[in-house]
Order: structure tokens, then sequence, then C-alpha cells
DNA sequence: TGATTGTGTTAGTCATGGCTAACAACGGGC
DNA sequence: GCCCGTTGTTAGCCATGACTAACACAATCA
């Protein structure tokens, strides 16, 4: 459900009208599965929407998407600028977690990541260490920054 | 699934023998549950079991089982140690996202909290002012760290 | 050994969130 | 004004993972 509050979001900020077609395009999905899905958040009046029409968020349908999105923001930007993931990973992972992610705790990684990445001079110094090594680290190699835990 | 594997390994390795009765209360779930989902398991060789007998990780289950355990400890410790969560909620959201984690960034996150935590003297001078400050954030203040981010 | 108690399984439902196939509405071109 | 292609909806199905109610097995004690 939040992936279609936040991808109608998107495509209204983006562009103009939203409907069924490019939301079934956006969300790679079958055009009944947004039909469905949209007359859920219908009832819940997060979207309006008139039978062969466009597509809206009311304003508590906007409340939510801005949510799940700037769980999504944060979850993003720390993946790739702290761990070094991928962007395209980065994407795909924080488009799950972003759902379980409270808003507190979202909140929480929010101010890390701008706490961490506040400075003027890119990175500190403290993360840059870790950051070179991490990104060496593509999804073969072991033990890259300290031995790993055992317990 | 995951959660069952997690559950299975967990009580194995606290007590004695496993039985649909102890993962049925541990993870508070009805006992049908519990074995339909251990045949899932078991048709996928995670598991052995005989009908009415114990429940066993196969070798394949126990490594499964090991590789979800390192991302909810990864998870946990970054949710307790450096956004300050508490550890309550932090299991409770451990347990959704463990299985949204992808291994690679599992990994990461692991080595992440290795080398923010490695020090003798606990946390780091760096972290210490931020996790001061969101520690005092309990769920209703705004506007701990920075000013939040809008976009 | 047979009744009782608890443990496990089967059968049948429900909700979520996907899908395809088929039908319905809208709208542009003739 | 009608036809046809695109767009949207309905109907019916599947899988996952939960549930309750009812039945089957095991184990223990008299």
């Amino acid at each position: 459900m939040e992936d279609y509050l936040e991808a109608i979001r998107t495509l209204a900020d983006e562009g103009g009208v939203v409907r069924v077609t490019q939301l079934s395009e956006a969300l790679r999905v079958s055009k009944p599965s947004v039909t469905a899905a949209v007359s859920r958040l219908v009832v819940e009046n997060l979207v309006n929407h008139e039978k062969y029409g466009s597509i809206e968020l009311t304003s508590r349908g906007r409340l939510a998407a801005d949510d799940v999105w700037r769980r999504h923001e944060a979850l993003w930007t720390f993946l790739t600028e702290i761990l070094g993931v991928s962007e395209q990973e980065a994407e795909r992972e924080a488009c799950h977690l972003e759902h379980y992610l409270s808003p507190d705790t979202g909140k929480r990684l929010g101010y890390f990541v701008n706490f961490v990445l506040e400075g003027e001079e890119g990175r500190p110094e403290w993360l840059r260490e870790f950051f070179d090594d991490i990104r060496h680290f593509e999804m073969g190699s072991v033990a890259v920054v300290k031995s790993e835990k055992e317990d």
C-alpha cells in the first residue's frame, strides 16, 4: 500500500496527472492490481479517484506519503553514503525496508545521516577511512574492515 | 519463514529439543501455523521433522539461520547503540527488517557497527555527541540534532 | 490396559496482494 | 455520429501465512 502512495506522490510531483497505467508501469504491476490497491486507498481516505479518472492524494494521503518518503530518503542516503551500497541496490532495499522502520526510528536515522554528513567538506575524516574500505567490498571479498564477529 | 528458522536456532541453542508447542509460544503463533511452516521448511531441506517428533535444523538450515541471525544482530546493535532506540523496540524492528536486508548490506552494516564500536573505551568521541542528543529524543520532541530536513 | 491430558495435525477460512482473461468506458479520427 | 484502439474495471484464480474447530496420536497414571 505504501508503495502505491509513494509512487503516486512521486508521479504527481514530477509530472501531471496520475493514472492507473502510469502507476502500473512505475510499480511494474498489472493494471488490475493498481485498480484494487487504489480502491483500498480510497476507502482509507488517502487518495481520491473517480472511475476512469485521475488519482490524487488527499491531505491525509499526502502526509502519509511524505512520511514514507522521508524514511525512504533516510535509508537510501544511509545505504549509499555510509554503507557504500550501490545506488541501484540501495533503492531496491530502501523500498522494502521503509515499510518496517517505525516513524521514530526513521527520524533517528534521518538525524544520524544528517549529523554524519552535515560537514562542509563532505564526509568527515573518521568515516572516510571506513568508507574507502567498504567501497572496495564488492560482494565477494571477505573480512574487509575487521575480522567478522563470531558468536 | 526466516522467523521460524531463527526461532528454531535460538531454542535449540538455549535449551534442548525443539517442538511445535515451544515454537508456537516463542513466535506467538498458533500450533497449526507452526506445523504448516515447519513442513514448508522440511520441503526446502532446512529442517528435519518426524511427525509428532522434534524439530532440528539441517546443516543448510543452520547456515541460513546463522545468516539471518547475523543480520538481526547487526541491526539490533545499530538501532540500540547508534540510534539509541530502546532494546525492546529495536528487537521488534530488527525482526522485521532482517528479512529485507540483503546479505551484502547485512555484512556492510555489521562492519559499520564494528568499526564504530570497536574502540577500547566504548563509543568514540564523535558519536557521543550525537548519542547524547538522540537519547533524549523520546517520541515527542522535535528537532533534536539538526533542524528537520525539508524537501 | 484403558481413560485422561496434552501435543500435533488436518480441514476449512480469511486477508493481502499479486495475476490473466474478458468486458466496459472513453475519446480521437473518419 | 460511429468505430476502434487505449485505458480501466470486473471476475475469477493463485500463493502466503495467519486463524479456529475438530480430530489423531502419545504418554502417563490408575
